[in-house]
DNA sequence: TATAGTGTTCTATTTATATATAACACTATT
DNA sequence: AATAGTGTTATATATAAATAGAACACTATA
């Protein structure tokens, strides 16, 4: 599921790295003790230097999300799937957006917006 | 309803004005004509450089959705606010979110992956 | 003990982002 | 004509992000 980082969105590639990674946790394709593609297998999928690539991960390691061994590998720290049952209501609403035309950055923005002004 | 910029984000400066904008212009805030802020007035209110708004603002009319006028002001082009219908959708499916614990951040990368995965 | 497969570090270079500061140009009003 | 309020352009500087390329360090295994 990984992809190719896409190098015209403005976003930082080590971002949008961080971003790939975490999503496949919660999707719970990556789950506990894991192992992760080597860094230079990592290389070719996200199509950057390895420097990009070790900056992304050591992000996450910072906030606990993967742990690395030298010489071995890189590893999911804890899983961290997320209740089918809110993927499910997800999927109503992104086929919903979907139907109506919306693109996904648009849905961003608004999902961002309301999620700010939402009193609860 | 604009924010100061979150310098800390990653997210470079430019692209969450230009979201910013793009968010008031979709909540219906900001309609065909309506002139915006002053652009040392945006260098306040978002607390960056005039050069930083003019990145935003000059990529929103490439966009096509501002319009300028030299010694006048910044203008919205045309109208597109979201139909309210969605916007009921969306509060729905974020107050779901929120009263499971899931924060903003997970929640959109969770639609984003939805997004790309749902096969329509 | 040698080697292949891992992660890790380092240096140099380039490009993108952002700031500071100043000056210039156009519009409307006095 | 002058002025205040707009947008606009320019130069210099600093910092962050990304690349390239090479070397180094640890682990497991032949």
């Amino acid at each position: 599921m990984l992809r190719k980082v896409d190098k015209h969105s403005g976003i930082p590639a080590y971002l949008q790295i961080m971003n790939q990674i975490k999503s496949e946790i919660l999707l719970g394709n990556l789950r506990a003790e894991s192992q992760l593609p080597t860094v230079r297998e990592l290389e070719t999928i996200f199509d950057v230097n390895v420097n990009t690539i070790l900056k992304a991960l050591d992000k996450l390691k910072s906030e606990g999300i993967l742990s690395s061994e030298q010489g071995i590998g890189y590893f999911v720290v804890r899983d961290a799937s997320i209740d089918p049952e809110i993927t499910d209501e997800v999927k109503s609403l992104v086929r919903s957006l979907k139907s109506k035309g919306v693109d996904l950055y648009t849905s961003l923005l608004l999902i961002e917006e309301v999620w700010k002004n939402e009193k609860l």
